[in-house]
DNA sequence: CGGAGATGTTACACCGGTGTCACCACCGCA
DNA sequence: TGCGGTGGTGACACCGGTGTAACATCTCCG
């Protein structure tokens, strides 16, 4: 039988009822140390007894502080921004964060204003910046000039390791480059991403030092740019397999371009993997679910996320946790020797 | 120059400044109608000055509820969450609230558990239950009891409407198959969701109805249950293809299962659409990236998203807002004329 | 000219927590 | 016995807004 008629037990409930003030309960709240044995569990009897739970409003405005980390992101893939919102979540669970999500429009003018419009008035405790609006600087200078701390996820280099949590994608392109020279491709095309993306940029520098580690010459005409579009890749795959000699594999800087060289082959009457290889990257759902299944790069996304929360939340746990981390290759089908 | 330190110009700067009070500044803010022109621009011109922006948690705590409405899901399909998220977005950009999501474990005993303790925590303005997990009546019994208002997004018939936003599954896929009928088929195989979803339920009622229609009589040697993953697709497919008649097409309640039972016929060498047709049922990106393209039927996704947020954070205008949307059929390239 | 109403504004308490500082009880020690 | 130190607790202001009721003005009208 709670005081309140008809609203939730507030701190003042418990403090009455429990015979001591209001200041004792929130110590208890807050396993403050210096504080009786016995009357924390009186006070903890009390509050079990009446299902209390502090209001996170009016503790985030005593505290001048709020426990909302935001998440903002245009879409470069929904099983990524998925994987990194269950990445944040397992970082929070627990805790008395929750996640905010904003999903905006990079090739928007009012991006920016809309973003600090949205910060001023939420006034996020902190925030996180997925790719590839990650990669805006303008973004990042806008949350230091509010004071809104944030964390990007992106390839290296990107900013301060304070900043960042990164996986190495050129590491990772050699790696995948590599497996299709050892199994004997000499001829491997390359479908790059759009211009101005860093990722785009670290990925065709793998794909140099892979060749160049291997003592194979750079060719432009098996090599094309897209704009991470499934529609972009079947150009890029047009282009690539009408070069002569044909290439015996091509790696794609995504999966949808990937798919979409895979598409192209499937037009001129090619079998995959047999007549081509395809290597993409990112291991989208899409991947997993062509025909044939797509050998790809995977970047540990949840676990970039995680850290990358845990980094946010948790200054002082964060420098245990890695900031940069290497993608997997995951091996399926659309790989063949030469 | 502003009079606070390090801190953001509160209600009390503006006052000052202006030289009114308090509660004049509040008025200005709410646009209350009672209030002298000269001293609202007055006020106006101090808020500018001094890029006053209300602060969300004193106004949250003044007035016993907060604006952030949250999203609890399992996860679907990525692309359909991501597309509730931006449909929420599209009905809460520029309004104050704001989106907070949660994804949770379906399969865990602890999952009402913990919807509770993040209910009762965030004391959030409303949530949004996606399916599946909407389909749980437990969760929505305890969204009542925790007097959060909240909104199921699903196939019809899931609660009252002041509760719902349902997209008509059946009719849906009576459209679909009827498709197929007009194309010639008359042995047309089915895979059914998993017992216990209405979603299924409602899918295999439409496949009933438009065969009734059609006077094809049901055969269960080309009816197969999945769960809704690829894996289960396939073994339906592996079924419903070693039946004799073999069907001539094969609608499967969802995309991740049509590609399932894609990947059975060509692994028993059969040519889509020449030997096998395929309809599917979601649109997610699968769908349009296999080979050849799935005809699927699809969700307005971003318009039910958007409705639904609309019923929560405006409930007068919410009795406009359709409860019922029809999904279209998008046509690709798995079905051809029997 | 005085009072009822409308209009515009203010003072003040309140929402539900936290920080500061005073205070009390009790200890050991000179 | 007096004194400083320490563990434990409470009174009270404060965070930044909103609701309420009271108060000034300024009509309008008898």
């Amino acid at each position: 039988m709670k005081k309140a008629k008809d609203g939730k037990p507030t701190i003042n409930d418990v403090a009455r009822i429990a015979g001591v003030s209001k200041k004792t309960v929130s110590r208890v709240i807050n396993r403050s140390p210096l504080l009786n044995e016995a009357t924390r569990e009186k006070v903890e009897a009390v509050i079990a007894e009446l299902g209390y739970v502090p209001n996170p409003q009016a503790r985030a405005l005593a505290l001048r502080r709020n426990f909302l980390i935001g998440l903002i992101h245009d879409n470069p893939n929904a099983q990524m921004v998925l994987g990194v919102q269950e990445g944040i979540l397992s970082a929070i669970r627990d805790t008395e964060f929750a996640l905010v999500v904003r999903p905006v429009n990079r090739r928007s003018p009012d991006m920016l204003e809309d973003v600090r419009a949205f910060l001023e008035q939420q006034r996020l405790f902190g925030v996180m910046l997925l790719p590839p609006i990650s990669e805006n600087d303008d973004l990042a200078a806008l949350c230091e000039e509010l004071g809104v701390t944030y964390v990007r996820m992106g390839s290296a280099h990107l900013d301060e390791d304070e900043h960042l949590v990164a996986s190495n994608d050129r590491e990772a392109v050699v790696k995948a480059v590599t497996y299709l020279v050892e199994r004997g491709h000499r001829r491997i095309g390359f479908v790059a991403g759009p211009e101005g993306f860093r990722s785009a940029a670290e990925r065709a520098l793998g794909y140099h030092d892979a060749l160049e580690a291997a003592g194979i010459a750079l060719d432009p005409a098996i090599m094309a740019e897209g704009n991470y579009t499934f529609e972009t890749g079947i150009a890029a795959g047009e282009k690539l397999l009408g070069a002569s000699p044909r290439p015996s594999a091509i790696f794609a800087s995504n999966d949808e371009m990937a798919a979409g060289v895979l598409h192209a082959a499937r037009k001129l009457g090619l079998s995959v993997p047999e007549d081509l290889s395809i290597v993409g990257f990112d291991d989208t759902a899409i991947a997993a679910h062509i025909w044939p299944p797509l050998t790809t790069v995977r970047w540990p996304i949840q676990a970039m996320a995680k850290a990358a929360a845990i980094k946010l939340i948790d200054p002082s746990q964060a420098r245990k946790a890695p900031s940069h981390f290497l993608s997997d290759l995951i091996e399926r089908a659309s790989v063949a020797s030469a």
